[in-house]
Parts: structure tokens; C-alpha cells; sequence
DNA sequence: CTATATTAGTTTAAGCTTAAAGTAAATATT
DNA sequence: AATATTTACTTTAAGCTTAAACTAATATAG
């Protein structure tokens, strides 16, 4: 039985869309519900979340490198969530060219809202495993972000 | 000691974190690979894909359904992929308002070949996996893709 | 038959994303 | 000091994505 690719393509496949599909999903739920219940983006939480963990503030490049976006990206959800007053930015006074960014006021009183709610969405939807079975889980997706870097 | 949450959200956090990490490297690994060796994204890879599983052609609607995307987006899609020759709009001769949508010779056999190399990626990045680890890690998605439907 | 509602699809506005080009300031070289 | 390079950041062009508005055709109701 002549077969040039390895035994299981297909499971592997089936798992690899699996993994999509879950991860999409929640990503969605979480998506929708900061849409409709907070009326903001993923985005805008990831820059926030990012901020809040660096309270002295971080410079764009920075911000842009710890989220693993472009640097263009950051500049323009920077740019609007300015606009609402939630971040705001400081010239260094030592590099012309450099800012640095951090939450306002209101900025860090919204996101101590919205993480609250994140974790408690995040809880509900993983509640269905438990401590054993996520820590498989875990194992298991850590295996795949060894290899996958290379080549 | 008072503690208003399931012990162990922080935990699940970490999960989500890991789960979404391993699904959006995978996936950026796919993109950067259709980009450069093939000239392509993976939104239309889907849509070709969809296509080629449906040889009798598909509607825009039962596409965009089929996709789970807007209808708006499978538009544009469509129309880059119709520039290119890949894909062939014909019109419905009982309903005017409606078109089938197929792959073109050329798409299909384009098609052909992005699948194969798809599936070899795919095939090469879930290889640290052994059957028994994928069907556990299968089981584990699939205990999340329940719950969160609901609420 | 006419008015209404539904259906198929596109367009638009807004945001996310990247790569590439551009701007301006700081640093290094000669 | 003048030139070249690097660095920080923004802008632009293109594509993806959605919701909402829109167009046109079909189907339904009266």
C-alpha cells in the first residue's frame, strides 16, 4: 500500500481544524460580547490589557513588539482609543521621536471593568474542563508550539 | 478565605491564553506560507476550498453560509478571485437576482496544488502529536465547543 | 392585479491588519 | 562639520471583516 504522506494526514487535519474552529469560536464569543455589552473591539482590550500591565507606560515600538502586531497597527487603535480618552500620550523630552503611552484615568477604570467581565466570560466558557483536563490540554498545545516555529 | 470566582479562573485564563496562542501561530504559519510560495491568502483558500468541495457550484448566500461569513465579504472575495480567472459567476436562468459560483479549470487545478502542499504543512506542524494524544486533545475541544453556543 | 414582504446580492462605512514607503530625529562615520 | 545610517513613528495601499443600507427580483396577500 503505497502512501507518501504519514498515517494519520487525516486525523491531523481533523485535529488541526478542531483546534480553528474551538478557538475561533470562543474568539467570536468574546468578540460579540465586548461589542454589545462594552462597546469595544478585541483590539482596543488587547492594547489596553498590555498598558495596564505596564503601568509606567510603554513606547509605540514597545507596544507594538509585546503584542506582536505591526507598528502601523498600534499607531491607529492608539490613534482612536485617544480619541475616547482612554490612553493618552507623553513626548519624551530627552527623544523627539518617542512617546510613550499609558492609560488615562478613566482608561484604567474602564479596563479594571472590562478584564472583570473577560475573566468571568473566560471562566464560564472553560468551565467545562477540569484541573486534570486542562492541564492535558495544556501539555498537548504546548507541544505544538515547539516545532512549528521552524522551518 | 472569600473568594468570589471558581478556584480556578487563573488557570483557565492561562488555557485560553495557551489555546489561542498555539491556534493563531499555526495559523500565521499557514498565511506566511500561502503568501510567499504560493502568491495566496487563506481567505481564499477557503473559498476555493468550499468550492472544490462543491463541484456543482455553490450561490453566494449558500457560500457565505457555508463559510460562516458575511455575504458582503464573500463578495469581495469572489470578485478578486473572478479577476484572476480562478473562479466562474453564472447566472441562474430561473432567478435573475441569483449566480453559481464554481472554480474555473485553472482554479481547480490551482486548487489542487495548494491542497496538497496545505496538507503537508498541516501534516508537519501536528507531527508531535501521536494518534492517542491527538484523539485526547480532539476530545478536550470538543468538551468546549458546547457550552459556549449557549448564554 | 396591486401592494407588501421576502430573498439574492452588492455597496458603503468603519475598523483591523500588513508591508512598504515616507518623515523626522538621533547616532555613527569619516 | 558633513555625510550616512539607524531609529521612532506615521502614512498609504491593499485586503479582510462586519453591520447596515441599498438595489433589484421574486413571492405572497388582499
Amino acid at each position: 500500500m503505497h502512501n507518501h504522506y504519514a498515517a494519520n494526514t487525516r486525523q491531523h487535519l481533523r485535529v488541526w481544524l478542531k483546534l480553528l474552529k474551538t478557538s475561533g469560536n470562543i474568539e467570536a464569543v468574546l468578540r460579540e460580547r465586548l461589542k454589545r455589552e462594552c462597546g469595544t473591539t478585541l483590539p482596543r482590550f488587547d492594547v489596553m490589557a498590555a498598558l495596564d500591565h505596564h503601568p509606567a507606560g510603554l513606547r509605540m515600538t514597545e507596544l507594538s513588539e509585546f503584542l506582536m502586531v505591526s507598528n502601523g497597527n498600534v499607531t491607529g487603535i492608539v490613534n482612536r482609543l485617544a480619541e475616547d480618552g482612554l490612553v493618552e500620550r507623553t513626548q519624551d523630552s530627552q527623544d523627539r521621536r518617542a512617546q510613550t503611552v499609558c492609560l488615562s484615568p478613566s482608561g484604567h477604570t474602564e479596563f479594571q471593568h472590562l478584564a472583570k467581565l473577560h475573566a468571568q466570560w473566560i471562566d464560564d466558557i472553560m468551565q467545562p474542563l477540569n484541573v486534570e483536563q486542562s492541564d492535558t490540554l495544556m501539555a498537548l498545545l504546548e507541544q505544538l508550539t515547539e516545532l512549528e516555529v521552524s522551518s
